[in-house]
DNA sequence: CAGTGGTCTAGACCACGCT
DNA sequence: GCGTGGTCTAGACCACTGC
């Protein structure tokens, strides 16, 4: 008896179970390319990050509330919720609820930073802008921006120093059409990291990002800015940051003093 | 009637189950700390593969298997193997098992070689070894390695080229203990990762390492065996790497030239 | 205490790879 | 056809948070 218990309440239900698993899939999605539902869920939360219904830092609906919203069950919400913890664009709380992630916090202060001291805790370097600008788009900066050669973009040159020592140079491209009214005061009156200022004052979530780097000799602008010497050895750092919907919303040049400092990175 | 049947065989083995939870960590885990099940069972699975009961390569037993052998649901077992394979310690493969992961194999052949070239595709360099000798251990190298100062080390100098171009130097340092019958015959016969060679000969797997980056102008040495001039600035990459455990078991200084490659990062 | 995420179970079916 | 991992469900209880 018990052990075909189990079965009998499963036995009523079942039959709709497949299908509703199916024609769930078909109500979210028509057509022949299939995902599995967990993934159209993420996707489906991604939209709204994006769309900005839940608001960077705000609390999102809770597992059960996004489970009778999508009418699936509360473990295929978890597994969407999952991977985008994973991937950074939420955090959970336990007993508080999960929040749509965000670069004002401490956590996050340092999560694109990679440049450590030597010796001692790591710290938010102090900014000077050099240079806000707006200019046409290059063609190089307008192919890694997929916008048209020409557009209008924000330049940004700025020099960071650690305990007063200046050990980063960077160069910054944005788009104009997203960073309007960005200006040399906006910038100076913002304290922490730029990311948080974009977040709040554009609306604009930079999520991930890819970096290539190198060895280059100081050019004469870095070597005045830097106060080294002409020709020093520098980590070149050249960044490509992306928003929601992989769109490229940034493009960085820096320079970095490594005679102090390192770049931390862990492989596995 | 209906909506109580699911209630009422779990009535039945519903008191076993937090007993059989509990029990089942205090039978895996005697005393006051207390951890997930699926973690004790990662934990479990782990040091199999760290003593060589699965070895890289080799397929481990499937998912109900594990949950039979260590008395929990299958679910729990996934939750284990879903985190081994976000480290890359096991890889799945739908319809064909799980697999303790290898340095063999196309796939992983690059996942510590982040240096990729400016044009054209990924490949891997020729090795060409310049000095393999045993040294006793210097302070620096045997507090990295957690070994005592003095103790044998295998020294290896080598450099790799791309396309006939030479373009990383490379100085390494590892225990004498575990690299035994480590010789430069050895290395030279051997093609691809050093990371096989040392999975297969030493049975020491690599699953993660630390690296450090910086700008350095070239010694004389590097200037003579990558044919710069002395004082180009080059990449320098300290690294760090652990086998199971997190033991320390290789250090690695290199010195990459940066015309014609990047190192590539990720971050998110 | 109620509500949230975190863990665990049991069972079903699907997609895939091999024989 | 069978065994594997992959997806999905339903339901239970735990741990944590804040009222």
């Amino acid at each position: 008896m018990i052990p075909d218990l189990p079965n009998l309440p499963k036995a009523d239900i079942q039959p709709a179970q497949p299908a509703a698993v199916m024609s769930g899939a078909a109500a979210i999605q028509v057509g022949p390319t299939f995902s599995p539902l967990y993934q159209q869920i993420k996707s489906l939360i991604t939209q709204s990050l994006q769309s900005g219904e839940w608001k960077p830092g705000e609390l999102i609906p809770s597992e059960v509330e996004l489970a009778v919203r999508f009418k699936v069950s509360q473990g295929t919400v978890r597994k969407a919720i999952d991977e985008l913890s994973a991937e950074n664009l939420v955090v959970r709380r336990q007993g508080k609820g999960t929040f749509v992630a965000t670069h004002h916090e401490a956590r996050s202060q340092f999560r694109f930073l990679r440049l450590k001291p030597d010796i001692g805790k790591q710290q938010y370097p102090i900014n000077r802008f050099v240079e806000v600008k707006r200019i046409r788009a290059p063609g190089e900066i307008a192919r890694l921006l997929d916008i048209k050669v020409g557009d209008s973009v924000v330049f940004i040159r700025r020099v960071q120093s650690f305990e007063g020592v200046p050990t980063i140079l960077e160069d910054l491209w944005l788009p104009g059409a997203i960073f309007k009214g960005l200006t040399a005061e906006l910038l100076n009156e913002y304290k922490g990291p730029m990311y948080a200022l974009f977040e709040t004052e554009f609306g604009t979530h930079m999520i991930r990002a890819s970096e290539q780097l190198r060895a280059l000799p100081a050019d004469e602008t870095a070597a005045e800015l830097l106060k080294i010497d002409l020709g020093s050895p520098l980590l070149n750092v050249e960044r490509v940051s992306y928003t929601y919907g992989d769109k490229p919303v940034e493009i960085r040049r820096g320079l970095y003093l490594t005679t102090q400092h390192h770049y931390q990175n862990e492989l596995s």
